[in-house]
DNA sequence: CCCTCCGCTATTGTATACATAACGCATACA
DNA sequence: TGTATGCGTTATGTATACAATAGCGGAGGG
């Protein structure tokens, strides 16, 4: 067989992982089909051994189940397995506001945060939003949750948090897609803001309950309108996840 | 070289990651020091490729670290790491708690947690409890903490607090086994099994709040504990787990 | 005497060959 | 015609050979 074609600046195994999560959440591996390895060291041109350690990691990730007989597939959620996924995130984002605050933060450390709430603050003044000021929002909203985890300044719960984003339905940049398929979209988003400013505040003056608190609203809001969303199909090709979602709903 | 001695039994890659974890929980191996593959081939009789795919379990199950230049390291926890893993738990509990009280329960599934219950009575009817039955209650005690999970009937969460479980110390055995040297062992136990009582009670009547309130408190409750337990450190060697902390304190 | 550079060694990353188990198909018998 | 059994094919599980890199030690020069 002719030579290998080896890109030598990452790992084959972080290539062939890489590769393959792609393949999941594009869709060109549907939800309960069954990954060959052979047919996945053609398509990420790595050999058998770093695509088996890919495949252990995106099974540990939660992407992929393993078959008791042997071999990987692509593992189906219903959609209350996301709404659950989302509303523990939201869970453990409270456990973390409420360490941040509980456990003090400077005012230093505060300041990337409210870096973000002024920018999306700035991106909400358009009425309606751009598309590029959306694509823009996802961006720093994703940051402002990472950073907000951050501040827990708990590495156990830090790792937890992004075991728990690791479902792209379930990360913060994947229910805002889910949900700018929604009329209120727009209104939507001023309300999450709401929310961001609200756990700011709560956490510069030490009150670790209200922290907690909103952010599990914020979960639960989200939660609220993923429902939404699902029930209006429409528009929600803009959301890659779903190609996860269980066909046969249970 | 001889023949390898191969247990067909299991699969080599299970039986690696067992041996593995055996060697870091009894500390054999010491937090911090890297993991060589072939010295684990040769005290798993294992060979590389199932070694290596154990350590990425391990990884991910939070035990070993990567080391970036390649390889891995025992994960070393401090004691911070140790009380927000507990606290951490503590916390998906109380959401599965709240699920599988808001979700509704019927009386035939909350048959296992009442014989659970009634079993834990029995033995703290003995004062002092005696070591035989200590060990019983450590078992069933778990077993309480692992149905009240499955009650959450949400495979996301369940495998989030499967992960949480992972570190040993984090375990609901773990903690018991470290409080277990302290001198008031046997009334944090009455009021554990008091916890207990009261969140099968919420769920049964369908308190979602008080369920997930009880379950956070019965975490506090298990670190403060720890905390305690952790300054006599006197029969702490009764917890291997202990094998985890960083030596240096930070 | 110390610092630097080169080379060696040990260990990990990758590829592939081999073993084994599962699945499917075909054939034969009831 | 249906079912069961056996064989073959294909896939995964395992082992090992090969490649490359990082870390360490020694030697040489400043």
């Amino acid at each position: 067989m002719a030579e290998r074609e080896v890109d030598r600046s990452v790992s084959q195994t972080v290539k062939a992982q890489l590769a393959l999560r792609d393949q999941i959440l594009s869709g060109a591996l549907r939800p309960g089909e069954r990954i060959s390895e052979l047919q996945a060291v053609e398509t990420t041109g790595a050999s058998r051994t770093p695509v088996r350690m890919a495949l252990v990691r995106l099974e540990e990730e939660g992407l992929l189940e393993a078959i008791p007989s042997g071999g990987f597939m692509v593992k189906a959620f219903s959609e209350r397995d996301i709404s659950d996924s989302i509303e523990l995130r939201g869970t453990l984002e409270g456990l973390a506001a409420r360490f941040a605050a509980e456990r003090g933060v400077s005012a230093r450390e505060l300041e990337p945060l409210k870096e973000c709430l002024a920018a999306i603050d700035e991106l909400l003044r358009q009425v309606p939003i751009s598309v590029d000021a959306f694509s823009s929002y996802v961006t720093l909203n994703a940051r402002f949750h990472a950073q907000l985890t951050e501040l827990s300044r708990s590495p156990p719960l830090i790792r937890q948090i992004d075991r728990a984003s690791a479902l792209p339905f379930a990360s913060p940049s994947g229910f805002v897609m889910a949900q700018s398929a929604l009329p209120e979209a727009q209104q939507i988003l001023i309300i999450a803001q709401e929310h961001h400013r609200v756990v700011i505040d709560a956490i510069e003056n030490r009150e670790g309950a209200r922290a907690e608190a909103v952010m599990r609203e914020h979960a639960r809001l989200a939660v609220r309108n993923l429902r939404l969303a699902l029930r209006n199909r429409t528009h929600l090709d803009l959301l890659p996840a779903l190609a996860l979602i269980k066909t046969a709903t249970d």
